[in-house]
DNA sequence: AAAGTATTTAGATATTTGTCTAAATAACTA
DNA sequence: TAGTTATTTAGACAAATATCTAAATACTTT
């Protein structure tokens, strides 16, 4: 749990979470959307793999990042359990 | 949506919510729970406030805390935009 | 009004974190 | 196999954070 929320604090990452809500990208796709280099966007991609939030899949040359939505089960039912 | 996050990102300040799921308390109170100085339980405190998570309100000599359940929908809508 | 209790504010410090550049690893291509 | 592209690892550094002690503020009680 701990590093589920730490992932998730972070804007970078919370805006990498919702480019691959809308489809699978390689790293390199991933940096281009940001004004970061790339060893930092590979840092946040290694945050949010270890917070099992996304998956890398070695596809040839590229690693293609995926979500990872079970996670989320968690983080909604830790939630539900505090509306009530 | 950031300070939200921010607050969420400790084991303190999580285990503070958990207390007042259960029941409203006063900050005395809370700091017993934990090993840890009172200043720094209401460094905590002030950064759950400021993240609209708990409202703190003064009886008298005390200040009781309660949380405010109604800022969680913003985190359950986020994810569930991700769920699907 | 003085003393006691509850809580916060201020200031200091050690640790963690996000970022960078340079170098390493891995895979394709000519 | 030499060169190019994709990504990560290593090491450094500035900024943010969690914690502490000491002091300030606010309320209550005698």
């Amino acid at each position: 749990m701990n590093s589920l929320f730490k992932a998730l604090n972070d804007e970078t990452r919370r805006q990498i979470i919702d480019l691959l809500k809308e489809r699978d990208m390689n790293a390199g796709e991933i940096a281009d959307e940001f004004n970061i280099s790339k060893p930092s966007i590979s840092h946040h991609l290694d945050i949010l793999k270890r917070a099992d939030l996304i998956i890398g899949e070695k596809k040839g040359q590229f690693i293609v990042y995926s979500l990872n939505t079970t996670i989320f089960e968690d983080l909604l039912n830790w939630i539900l359990t505090l509306k009530k």
